[in-house]
DNA sequence: AGTGCACTTGCAACCGTATTGCAACTGGGT
DNA sequence: ACCCAGTTGCAATACGGTTGCAAGTGCACT
């Protein structure tokens, strides 16, 4: 009983991971997180703590491996790591925008294509994530509010 | 008068690029390509005739750079290259389905999102790309044909 | 056809992101 | 309190891609 039981600590352990301050350290963050961090991200925020850019990169992909994290590629040949929201077991994903000019990535909801695209793409296989990429309306703009 | 006039010799002059062997024999490999293809692949094709890794990856980048080529980067931390039909100035893309238990990479004609996913994103920003990812046909059935 | 130089090439060194081998350490079940 | 599988730190490694530089060559201009 020792300083009270932690419920992000349980959440891990139930994961089947031990939860060590490095883990717990890395969950917090990431769900404080209103976007994805890349690792280089995470493991400054955690170097302070004497925390490995190794042992950082293996507890994302652990954190994730078990379905509290999220890993994703937007393209631009970084992983980055996001808390799944909600149960981890019936987490199905949603779709990004990654602005190809600041490398801003924001989390969409709901993405859908038309039927008529969901029948061409069933052809070639079962589409299980949807990345769009672009420019974000702060690069966008480089007059002013009007054009 | 040379060997006669070679129209693709040609389109590399004209793009501002000297006509080498090497990028003759990129550019035409790529042509010949039904989907794009990594550097890898490209420089283990060209390695026959002595040409250099670095080579290859800068002839890619200048061929791209001058719209002849298109690349991309479909979440797989590869780049991937692929022939411009058409005219290289009115090149606007084209959305791809990674399978991301093989690595196929499959070339759609026109995904379209619908009315409501576009005023979503419009929100965030302008998409120039829409790549998919998920299971293709030949991965996604470990079972036979019918359940 | 010959000349000259900017562009291109080969080679090796290098970079950034991510992974791995291994000995020391520790969470947590007993 | 004990113990060991799981975890960590550190260094080495892997991999995709880029870069510096000296040698070579496409091609515009005689
Ligand atoms: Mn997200
Ligand atoms: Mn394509
Ligand atoms: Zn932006
Ligand atoms: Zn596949």
């Amino acid at each position: 009983m020792t300083a009270a039981n932690d419920p992000v600590k349980d959440e891990i352990r139930r994961s089947g991971l031990r939860a060590t301050p490095a883990r717990l350290a890395t969950l917090l963050l990431l769900r404080e997180s209103t976007s994805p961090l890349t690792h280089a991200e995470v493991s400054q925020q955690l170097a302070d703590r004497g925390i490995d850019r190794a042992t950082a990169f293996r507890n994302l992909n652990d954190l994730a491996e078990v379905g509290l994290l999220r890993r994703t590629e937007l393209g631009d040949h970084v992983w980055r790591f996001e808390a799944v929201r909600g149960q981890p077991q019936d987490d199905t994903g949603h779709p990004h925008f990654l602005c190809v000019d600041c490398g801003t990535v924001s989390c969409l909801d709901d993405v859908k294509l038309t039927a008529g695209s969901l029948r061409q793409s069933a052809k070639i296989g079962e589409i299980t994530e949807i990345l769009l990429r672009g420019h974000c309306n702060g690069c966008g703009d480089t007059s002013a509010t009007r054009q």
